[in-house]
DNA sequence: TGTACATCAGTGAACGCGCGTTCACTGATGTAC
DNA sequence: TGTACATCAGTGAACGCGCGTTCACTGATGTAC
């Protein structure tokens, strides 16, 4: 139907079929999940034939690579922007962790093909540590701003890998069903996110109380 | 080779195929991964026709709900092993989370395919809080020994929630090859694990140093 | 103890399916002169 | 400004593949008498 009526009107020269067909991966992607998105799915969803796609992506897993590293840019902009809008330097990271989960809440069949092609790859993007503004980054520079010690290399990266890991973490276990009496109790997903935030320091020894 | 071999001496009634087919799964799981599992090849693996599964699972699922069971038995184990041994009360907790992110860094197939389960249906398993010596209470009952209070029932779960959070961000993430320096810097991966949960405390706002 | 028979647990062939990818093709576009 | 031609970006049919599942079947087992 959609397809058809995109079909007619479109010219034999699609324009940026590039692009389009990312759109239509992550069309599919969040209405009906990763295990849905083939290369030829893809096509059809974006009105043309299996072997256009072709002409743009050597292969299937270059149009998956391409979604991903769209799915990194989105997650790098609303940690940027959750940090810009957080008031004081104690909430920042706070701030960040939330912004973090509810991307993953948001987009969460994409926030799986980021890391299932980091995965297969054995390693993440090599942007999210080289670039200034990548998440990474700023998780770290977060973490400098609010008393770390910049000098102290090794420990910063466990820090922010720490930190890193809590949040994807919680991202991942924040779906099932299982918390959600919690989340009632407590008064809302955004207070749950923060209140397991808070306790994240149980795994520390050295501060005892 | 192998299959042709068994096939020979294999008498007509299998046995305890339904075994058979467990061990089979997980055999290939950890060798080519979780996306080479395949009813089929499960059968080729255990030397047996398409078919014969079906006398003892309904479907796949059934079979992949098997295996994933198997899994959380046997991390619930090692989680048992692991706070036996450990020292002090102080220690316990590291020395779950260091359990269980070594348990998903030597079952990697395993474990994903326990949660991908969980994923589908949107939830964990029901035993995992039901039954007493589940991981998830001997999460919580470690924290409770080592001074959570246990009538806060809200800040307890919370608090079981962080710390599995936690271990499960940071078993996924460990496996990528961005933070090999950092176990080499840190002397170990062992150390990387304790060094990671040792900065857990950085989302904590209501303790400043 | 022997035998008829129901039941169980396999077989192997077949079903339809959607997939990734390739191929020879053709329509549209842009560029050199 | 017009035209020949190379290049680009589509088409649609076809390839071989492995999958989950079903089916009619048969060999082995166990049980009632």
């Amino acid at each position: 139907m959609r397809e058809a009526a995109a079909a007619e009107s479109r010219p034999y020269h699609h324009g940026d079929l590039r692009r389009a067909l990312i759109d239509a991966a992550r069309r599919m992607l969040e209405s009906d999940g990763p295990s849905a998105l083939s290369l030829r799915a893809v096509a059809r969803e974006a009105g043309v034939s299996p072997a256009a796609p072709y002409h743009h992506f050597k292969d299937k897993g270059e149009l998956l690579d391409a979604v991903a590293e769209e799915g990194w840019d989105m997650l790098n902009h609303a940690l940027t922007a959750a940090r810009a809008k957080a008031s004081g330097v104690k909430d920042k990271m706070a701030a960040l962790g939330v912004a973090y989960v509810c991307f993953a809440r948001d987009n969460p069949s994409l926030y799986r093909v980021m890391y299932d092609g980091s995965r297969d790859k054995e390693d993440l993007p090599e942007h999210l540590k080289m670039t200034n503004d990548s998440a990474y980054c700023q998780v770290r520079d977060t973490l400098v701003e609010a008393g770390a010690d910049p000098g102290d290399e090794v420990g910063l990266e466990l820090a922010t890998t720490a930190a890193w890991c809590a949040a994807h973490g919680l991202a991942e276990m924040a779906s099932f069903k299982q918390f959600d009496h919690l989340k009632v109790a407590i008064g809302g997903e955004e207070a749950f996110f923060r209140g397991v935030f808070e306790h994240m320091k149980i795994f520390a020894q050295d501060e005892p109380k």
